[in-house]
DNA sequence: CTAATTCTTGACAAAAATAGTCAGGATTCT
DNA sequence: AGAATCCTGACTATTTTTGTCAAGAATTAG
């Protein structure tokens, strides 16, 4: 039973990149990762390791060489926002009041129950959410402003 | 609006050193931290720490010398979760995608919205548990003040 | 009044986690 | 062959978390 209370930037950029990742990639291409880190502005190296995880994982497929990079495993429908979490973001368990339930020298503390119910609220949140829901609802808002203002850049 | 993805320890300590005031505390009695420290084996000056925080957001009230300690200002009906663990937790929001919007080049990143509504998600839910609901009294209901306070978000 | 008890304050320190880098290697395409 | 791209693992820097400590101020019991 995964605990998310700790997102960190891994999580965000993991789930950013994806989004990216389904916007842009067409029938069959691959898009590399310094593409996708130049396009959201993160840092290179750093989101290579995070698609090593996320190809791990079987989130997406790999390809090397010229006009190589990444593609989805799936379609966007059926990836969901907390697998794409989970496969970053290596410690996902609360230290105390863990699944274990032996957080008060060897029992349950008193507030085991609420952070119990509290991650299982997180979870189904994100478990819910297919990379599709989101970007069906942001797609209008905010992918083709994106894409102008990079132009506006270039 | 307050962004609940980081809850540590000081969170849980608060949340539990409460919990255990509102079991132990009596008509008018204060109860020392010392007492809640051994009793929850946590580390004394960490939880004096964190009483100091809970004492200046007004949730709980100090008395010095023999016999003095703490006690809760109001009904443990009347506080809420989300109340305790803000007092404590200090950088409760999200570094990038923030409430302001700016996560990408100035205006949204492609996830912001999802973080957005995981945020109000947590919120209510903390919001709307009153230190009473988690002790349990019998109160089936949710708490009159988490009712009211979401009101007053929507 | 005195001494013990307890909160108060602010600075400091150790440990852990996060964020990010780097050098070299392997694969694939043209 | 050579360039583009992923692959691997180790490494470092920074930030956050988790405490600790010493000295001071208020209160009450005796």
């Amino acid at each position: 039973m995964a605990i998310i209370m700790r997102l960190t930037t891994k999580g965000k950029y993991a789930v950013t990149a994806l989004l990216d990742l389904s916007l842009n990639q067409q029938s069959s291409n691959y898009i590399s990762v310094s593409e996708i880190a130049t396009r959201r502005a993160m840092p290179l190296a750093y989101l290579e390791q995070l698609f090593r995880n996320l190809r791990k994982a079987g989130i997406v497929k790999a390809l090397r060489g010229p006009n190589g990079g990444y593609r989805l495993s799936r379609h966007s429908s059926e990836i969901s926002v907390s697998e794409v979490v989970l496969a970053v973001e290596e410690r996902m368990d609360a230290t105390q009041c863990g699944g274990t339930s032996d957080c008060f020298s060897g029992s349950k503390c008193l507030a085991h129950d609420l952070w119990s119910e509290l991650n299982n609220q997180v979870d189904s949140f994100l478990i819910s959410k297919s990379l599709e829901d989101v970007i069906g609802k942001d797609r209008k808002n905010h992918s083709k402003l994106g894409e102008d203002l990079i132009a506006a850049i270039k």
